[in-house]
DNA sequence: TCTGGGGTCCTAGGACCC
DNA sequence: TCTGGGGTCCTAGGACCC
């Protein structure tokens, strides 16, 4: 006989500035955001931060004036230290369930079916209380009979004091209240395009969207929007996950801290993103046989001439060899590049991904792959133990003066003995 | 001055084939 | 007037997620 299915949803409340918090804990109950990459938008917001009116991805520039009459503190993205931290919490969930199915950075899916039902709740929370015990990360906990309800769930506990960060929708009534209660736009799956078409049918709730017409969501969203629908109503339609395949395509791409003018520079940071993508390909056990390079200049900025342009090179050996990939991205860029432009952002993409162990050989090969896989993995194996950029190509660039902006990032507390021996002697 | 990055899935339409 | 029909594969683009 199979269980009845019983997820639960764990996920970090704010997370990076929770993990900023961590470490410096007289931030409690201050407003703190934290940023993107080159320090762009905002993408973390205490609640206190919520509470002044600071959105969500929200340029930081337009929020500078709000951050800085309330002095919300403000970091940069340490994504080095948020990927430990969040290492941590699954680690901990583990202990919980066997089944974990790490959605995100900051989010994961337990499989609870089987346990008993009337102590889900209580069980929760003691998850809450461990994780927050043992990484000082704070989380809600949604439990449903669906991935979708579950989020739903989550969502309320996280904004409603009463529950105490823990809901479980399959008490009766429950569901119906929190369907009530989300909006149609908060609905897992639901975005801006297709919020903006519902309410305009008059559906604005999740309840609203639940009781629906199956025919009718058929028309509207596809199958996708039927599987929601049904999610809602209680019936499973996305099984937990617990092994993520492979990735069929791997991207690297970055804005500049300043615009790019002259073609070294360009290839540099071609060539830098290039060697990022490839240790992901590695780390995958994965050849790419297609590559694509693409630069474009602030599409911000009206006034300025634009050029976007990418352009793809079919490899002719499949490869996860950086110092390949980095010839053949080099050659890319030249044929894009153009004087006289601003670029703002430039990217690799590798596809056609395979098993690196069934690549296909080629007669007139001119490299050794034996000796350029051997020299990758000692590349790596230095890289990994020493700092990501101990060993690597010339081609890179050793100054970077293009490298992205991160003006106020903490410290890597738990990965780099370097970065904390400078802060204590600070 | 200043606007992130990395993914997935689905669908529609064209090419191609018998 | 009317132009076969249906399957498969591929790609581009759209929508979504965090």
């Amino acid at each position: 006989m199979s269980l009845s299915p019983l997820f639960a949803l764990v996920d970090c409340n704010n997370f990076y500035v929770s993990c900023e918090r961590v470490f410096n804990p007289q931030l409690e109950g201050k407003p703190v955001v934290a940023l993107s990459n080159n320090d762009g938008c905002i993408v973390a917001r205490s609640n206190e931060a919520k509470a002044l009116g600071i959105k969500m991805g929200e340029p930081f520039f337009k929020a500078r004036d709000v951050i800085e009459r309330n002095g919300v503190v403000v970091f940069s993205s340490n994504y080095t230290l948020y990927g430990d931290m969040s290492r941590r919490v699954f680690a901990t969930l583990a202990r919980f369930t066997p089944e974990v199915e790490i959605y995100s950075i900051d989010e994961a899916f337990l499989n609870l079916a089987g346990f008993e039902k009337d102590n889900v709740t209580a069980y929760g929370q003691r998850i809450r209380a461990t994780v927050k015990q043992w990484t000082g990360i704070p989380v809600s906990i949604g439990i449903a009979e669906t991935k979708t309800l579950a989020k739903v769930a989550g969502h309320v506990a996280k904004y409603s004091a009463k529950v105490e960060g823990v809901l479980d929708l399959t008490i009766p009534g429950y569901r119906k209240k929190a369907l009530t209660m989300t909006h149609v736009g908060d609905v897992w799956g639901i975005g801006r395009r297709l919020t903006r078409r519902l309410v305009g049918k008059g559906i604005k709730t999740a309840l609203q969207l639940s009781e629906v017409d199956d025919g009718w969501i058929r028309k509207q969203m596809g199958i996708v929007g039927v599987r929601m629908v049904h999610e809602l109503r209680g019936i499973c339609c996305f099984p937990l996950k617990l092994s993520a395949p492979p990735k069929k395509g791997i991207t690297c791409s970055r804005s500049f801290g300043r615009p790019v003018t002259t073609l070294n520079e360009m290839k540099e940071a071609v060539a830098a993103y290039v060697s990022r993508a490839a240790l992901e390909l590695r780390k995958q056990n994965s050849v790419a046989g297609h590559l694509t390079v693409y630069m474009m200049t602030n599409r911000f900025k009206v006034k300025e001439p634009l050029h976007n342009e990418e352009v793809s090179v079919k490899l002719p050996v499949a490869t996860d060899n950086t110092g390949e990939l980095i010839h053949y991205a080099s050659g890319a860029a030249e044929k894009i590049f153009k004087v006289g432009y601003k670029y703002k952002k430039a990217g690799v993409i590798l596809t056609e991904l395979s098993p690196a162990c069934q690549s296909q050989t080629d007669m007139f090969d001119s490299l050794d792959r034996n000796r350029t896989e051997k020299l990758m993995t000692t590349l790596d194996s230095v890289n990994a133990c020493m700092g990501s950029r101990t060993l690597q190509f010339a081609a890179q660039g050793t100054a970077q003066p293009w490298s992205m902006r991160c003006e106020k990032r903490s410290p890597s507390y738990t990965t780099n003995w370097n970065e904390l021996l400078e802060v204590k002697a600070s």
